[in-house]
DNA sequence: ATGTATCAGGAAAACGTTTACCTGAGAATG
DNA sequence: CATTCTCAGGTAAACGTTTTCCTGATACAT
């Protein structure tokens, strides 16, 4: 590695004028300030972040931890949060926790050691498992922003869909369009993703829509399934979900790898979608407006999440006082050709 | 933060002592050394990897460039790496280029601060545009592995899928089932892909098998649209195709979220697949098991690959001096439902 | 001409580790 | 008992920066 020092020695200047020449830090006079760049080129001289981040006392470092870099909903919103670091000077670390709290434990001592300034942090489900991983951070005065899976309990700074407002527009749509029977689907690796999480509020959402509807919430309608991944969960579920429940003519799948998963199954019955039943997913990943026929979901864009995030995160660092906020991202009912009024 | 010293001053011995404890470099007494460890949890020590990292001239990181980290591939491919790298020991620095020379350079300057011991690097298309990219890591004496798509001219490592193979396999299967017109679709954001990478390759080996079967290869049924995605490519160019070569019997999608704008553009065409038309894929993305009706492809699993890739990456780290290797990973042909012999 | 303010650039400390080297006490050997 | 060996633990240098403080020269005012 070539350093500041052959750097200096090259231009016959000190250090700290190749450092100032560097860092803009001081007028340096035209000739001397020429004789040090000269110096740069010829030596393809490349800093030492390392050794600048230790002298500085920050790295300029954000840790980003999700559940699964290639879950379709998650891989879109980390692709969002590292343009944003990215184009606000901040490096982002990514790591995936799997959804496992052991996992996600030993990301939070990596992303300690490599003395990240914030975390861009989705909790595992159930939640209550990474209040000690947020608490742990919060200790030791690291930024902390929650995305994605609410944790009501902890005072810290959150970016969370509406989640209950999303359901509860799903259920409005789906019963409007004249559903008497609505089935929920929901499914993954997360074997308790329903009793958390936005999977619950969601359903929350469901049961106020129809509950203002005159309609009752048979348990019956609910099946989530345990997979390896959602689209199977969704597949599998919607056979068990029609078994039991043979009068449905609605499904809402909580995610849209599931209703992949269903529109799947619904096609092996000889089921047509829309006719004979209507299908709704929730998050708008790309692949909704390319599946057949085309998903009606929610969206829930990561672009506008990820901003938030980081402007919160951002903000927390320079006023570390300032009070913490949850910010409600807003979902938006996107209507294509999965669901229609019930046969008949 | 509490650094090394506290710990010190606390467990009454020097500096030298917790350092030894703490990595196990040397003997310490039993009795002094829990007086160590009791003050490291009192304190919450956690050491600074970037001081280590200075001391030590090494940074046990790796940087991982790729083009889209929400590509259906990609994240795959980069989730795959990621567990490799950190089971490892390394620590994983990731960037989008997004395909783009500019913004790649960027990166690789980034990744060169950071001081990364080596990159795991997929070429922008098209690849002739990467190779000073790849040089200045080179130069810089960093371990550069290329994955994906191959840059023939340069020694340097490499782990590409046999393109030509699957290609060939791809058409020799179609043919096989009857079929005595094929179309050839790809797309996407690099509007020069065709021109070089994997996706020549496999359009050579197309063509190879074609000419092996008598058949002749007419540059009319291969369409190439460029559009921000690989599906929405797929779609427009799907009609492009047929409309200028109606005799089209099986269409070759360069990629699975090609095929899937396929299977959506026949869809709407009121082609029955593979009734009507048979559709290929290629990468065997976890969609193309959901898709409707299932796509059959030539499977390109991204764990063999990140693992070999890792595995080159770190005997180089290891052996300097070795031969370059080009490692090349087979594809598998996978029979789904997307394809049978023509109709008539 | 003398004193003072300005300021370009250098010297050196500091960041938190690891590690080469040193020291002194006890064990072992004659 | 004297001498050497062993080795646990301490001291301090080093990693490559940034930045504080200092110096000496020049400009300016008196």
């Amino acid at each position: 590695m070539t350093s500041i020092k052959s750097v200096a020695k090259r231009a016959g200047v000190s250090i700290a004028t190749v450092s100032r020449v560097l860092n803009d830090t001081k007028y340096v006079s035209p000739s001397i300030r020429e004789k040090v760049l000269n110096a740069v080129e010829e030596l393809n001289y490349i800093p030492s972040i390392t050794a600048r981040n230790l002298r500085r006392q920050q790295t300029q470092s954000i840790g980003v931890l999700v559940p699964h870099l290639n879950d379709l909903y998650f891989s879109g919103l980390a692709f969002a949060i590292e343009k944003e670091l990215t184009s606000s000077g901040y490096s982002p670390l990514f790591a995936s926790t799997e959804s496992d709290v052991l996992k996600e434990s030993l990301c939070v001592d990596n992303l300690m050691q490599h003395g990240v300034e914030g975390v861009i942090f989705v909790p595992s489900l159930p939640v209550s498992d990474s209040v000690e991983n947020v608490q742990r951070l919060l200790a030791a005065e690291i930024a902390v922003v929650l995305v994605d899976r609410a944790i009501p309990t902890l005072r810290v700074n959150q970016v969370i869909s509406n989640n209950f407002q999303g359901g509860y527009d799903a259920a409005q749509y789906l019963i409007g369009l004249g559903h008497k029977h609505i089935g929920l689907l929901d499914g993954g690796t997360d074997a308790l993703l329903p009793k958390s999480g936005p999977g619950r509020d969601r359903i929350a959402g469901v049961q106020q829509a129809m509950a203002e509807a005159g309609m009752e919430f048979n348990p019956k309608n609910f099946v989530f399934t345990d997979d390896q991944n959602q689209s199977g969960a969704g597949y599998k579920g919607m056979f068990t979900l029609l078994h039991q429940s043979p009068e449905i003519t609605a499904v809402f799948a909580l995610t849209d790898a599931c209703a992949v998963g269903v529109l799947r199954a619904a096609y092996e019955m000889g089921l047509s979608v829309p006719r004979d039943i209507s299908v709704m997913g929730f998050d708008d990943i790309p692949l909704a407006s390319h599946a057949i026929p085309r998903l009606t979901t929610l969206a829930q864009p990561p672009q506008p999440i990820a901003q938030a995030a980081i402007n919160l995160l951002i903000k927390h660092l320079n006023e570390p006082n300032s009070e913490f906020q949850t910010i409600n991202v807003g979902t938006r009912l996107v209507v294509r050709e999965s669901t229609a009024p019930p046969p008949g």
